[in-house]
DNA sequence: TATGAATGAGATTTCATTCAT
DNA sequence: AATGAATGAAATCTCATTCAT
C-alpha cells in the first residue's frame, strides 16, 4: 500500500502490532477497527492509511505471525541437530513464542480463516511453506532412520502440529508452570509415546 | 424454553442441526440468524420461537456437541479397555464424529469460546467433566503402571487432546485415506511415539 | 426481493416514490438514504427491507420511469396517427409527464449512468425496447412516404429524443406557459424545421 | 488564487485538464480529489495549491468549457452567415467540440448544476452570455426573415440547444460515422424538419 | 407457530481537507 | 510546490431483535 521507506516501517508496524492484539483479545469479528485505532492513538479513519480494509489488517498480522515460525524452522533445519533435537527445539520455540508473540500466534490459529479462499493466496502460500519444510525435515528424518518406519509422514507431521497447537491451547489456560518442564513432556510425548513399555 | 413434546423435539432438533451447519461453515460471528432460518425454510423472526438469542443458539450447538463426546468417553470407561485400546476406540471416535457430526465439533472447538464467561457455565461444567473423566482415566491407567512413569497428567491429557483437535484440522482438508488407517497412526504416536529406537 | 402482495406493492412503490423524489431534487450522490427513509416515515436502516442498496433504489426508479414511457409510446402505435401526430402526443406526453412525473423523468435523464455497466442490464434493456420502438416507428413512416427521404434514421430518432430532452431541460426552468403551446412549437420544430423557406 | 506566471498557466491548465477528464468520466460526486491527483501524478493534498476545493475545481472546468462555446459563436456572428449556414456551423463545431474537448463539453453539460445556487454567479453570468447570444442570433434571422414566423424565440432557442446536447449524448455511444454527414442531417432537421411535404 | 415490517445501534469505509515539514 | 500523515464527519450498510397480526 505504501513504498516502505524506514519511518514508515516503524509506524507500520506498530499498527500492525495494534491490530495483532486486539485481534487476539476480542476476536477478529467482535474486534472493531475502533479498537485498533485508540490503541494507536489515532482516529478510526486513520487505520485505513495503513490498510485498505479491517481483512487486510488481519492478514497483514498473519503473514507477520507466520514469517517469524518460518524463519525459526528454517534456523533450526540449517544447525545439526537431530530429529528428536530439533523436535525439542521446535516444542520449545513454540510455547516462548506464545509468551512473546501470543497476539500473532492466536490470531494465525484462530482468524486466519476468516479471510476468504479467493484472498487467501499469500497466507496460504506461506503456509504451506511451512509445512513443505516440516515435511522435508521428517523426510530427511526418515532417511537418518530416526524415524520409526511405516509412518505415513503426512500424517506425522499434521500429528505433530496438532501437538503444538495443543500447546497453544495450554497457553491460555497456563497456570504458571516451568516452560521447559511443560516442553520437554509435550515433545516426549511426540518422540516416545506415553504408553509404558 | 418450552416442554419439550416429542413433535416439539423434532423441529427443536433440526433448529439446533440448522445452527450447528450455519456456525460450522461461516462461523459464529460471520453467520447470520437469517442464514439458520433460511436453511430452516422459516423466516429470520420464527427463528426466536427456537432460540432466546443467536448466543444461545450456539450453545445449544455446544451442548449437544460434548454430550456425545462426553456418553461414548463414559461408555468406553465402564468397558473392560486397557488404556492403549481406550486411547485407540477415542481416536476412532472422534474421527468418525468428524465425518458424521463433523459440525457440532467444529462449532465447540472454534466458537465455544464466543460466549462469555458469565453465561459459559454449563458449557463448562460440561467441558470440565470431559477433562475431569479423561483424567480419571489416565489415572487409573498410572496406577495399573499402563503409563509411562514421571509425566505429569494434566499435561499427558492436554497433549491428548491436542492430538485429536488436529484430527480435526486434518478432517477438514481430509484427503479421503481410510479412517482406520489414519486414526491407527494417531493413536500409535501418542502411545508409542515417532522416534526410533 | 420481496414477493409482491398487493399491500407490498403498495408500501414498495411508496418507497420508490421517496427515492425518486429525492434522487431528483438532490442528485444520486448528494442524496442520503437518510434523506429517502425520513421522506417515509421510517427509520434509515429499515430502507434496507425495500431496496438492497442505494444503487438498487436508483435503479428501481429508473426502470419504473421508463415503463410509462414505453408504455405510452406502445399505445401511440398501436393507435391510428399519422407520423405527424404521433411526433406531437410524443411531445405533449413528455411534457406533461414532466409535470406529473418529474422526478422519474429527472432521475432516469441524469442518473441512470451511475449504475455501473455491468448492472445496468435491465435498463439497458427497457431502454433499448424504448429506442427499438421509435425506430419500427420512423420505419413504418418512411416507408408510408411520411419521412424525408434520405436520412439516417438512427439520426432522425436520436434527434428527436434530444429534442424530447431539451424539453425536459426546459421543464427545469419552466416559466408558466401553456403547455400545448410549447408542444406544438416543439413539434413543429422537429416537423417542419425553423428555416423560412 | 495566484497570479498568473506562464509556468504556472501551463500547469495550472493541465490540472483543469486533470479535472475535466476525471469529473467527466465518473462524474462530480463519484471522482474523488485522488483520482484527479493520480491522473496529474501528484499528491492528494498538492492538489490544493490549484484549487481551493473540489468544487473550485468544477467551476474552473466549467468555465474553461464554456469560454470556447461563446467565443465561437461570437465569431460566428460576427462573420457574414446566413442563418442556416450559422446553424450548421454551430452544430459542426460542438460536434466536433465533443471529439476534441469533449470532457468539458459533458461536465459543463452534466455536472455545472452541482455548484450551489449561490455560488454560480459566474457560471451563471456565462451562461446567460450564452444564450443571450444566442437569442440575438435569432432575433436578428427573424428580423432578416431567414426564420419560421409565429415561433417564439425562446422556445427555438432552446430547441436548437436541445438538439445540440442530443449530439453529446449521440456522441458517447457514437458509431464512427463521418462528423460531416451527422451535422449536415442534424442542422437539416433543424432547418427543414423531418416530415415529407 | 409463524411472519412481515420495522428498529436502532453499531460497523466499516470514504473522502475532502489541513498542516507541519 | 509538494508530500506524508492524519482528521472528522458523514455515508452506506448489517443485523439481532421485537412485536402486532
Amino acid at each position: 500500500m505504501k513504498e516502505r521507506t524506514p519511518k514508515y516501517d516503524q509506524r507500520y508496524l506498530a499498527a500492525v502490532d495494534a491490530a495483532a492484539a486486539v485481534f487476539a483479545e476480542k476476536g477478529y469479528h467482535a474486534a472493531g477497527t475502533i479498537d485498533i485505532a485508540e490503541r494507536l492513538n489515532i482516529k478510526q479513519g486513520s487505520l485505513y492509511y495503513y490498510f485498505r480494509s479491517k481483512e487486510a489488517a488481519l492478514e497483514a498480522v498473519c503473514l507477520e505471525g507466520i514469517r517469524h515460525q518460518i524463519s525459526y524452522l528454517q534456523s533450526v533445519m540449517d544447525g545439526e541437530n537431530s530429529f528428536a533435537e530439533a523436535i525439542q527445539k521446535l516444542v520449545i520455540y513454540t510455547l516462548s513464542s506464545l509468551e512473546e508473540r501470543s497476539d500473532y500466534m492466536i490470531v494465525f490459529d484462530r482468524h486466519r480463516q476468516v479471510i476468504p479462499l479467493e484472498k487467501r493466496g499469500n497466507i496460504r502460500d506461506q503456509s504451506n511453506t511451512y509445512h513443505k519444510l516440516l515435511e522435508d525435515m521428517f523426510e530427511q528424518a526418515c532417511q537418518k532412520g530416526e524415524l520409526k518406519p511405516g509412518q505415513d509422514i503426512h500424517i506425522s507431521v499434521r500429528a505433530f502440529t496438532g501437538l503444538l497447537s495443543s500447546a497453544s491451547s495450554w497457553y491460555q489456560m497456563k497456570q504458571s508452570i516451568d516452560l521447559k518442564v511443560v516442553a520437554k513432556q509435550y515433545s516426549d510425548v511426540f518422540l516416545f509415546g506415553s504408553c509404558a513399555v
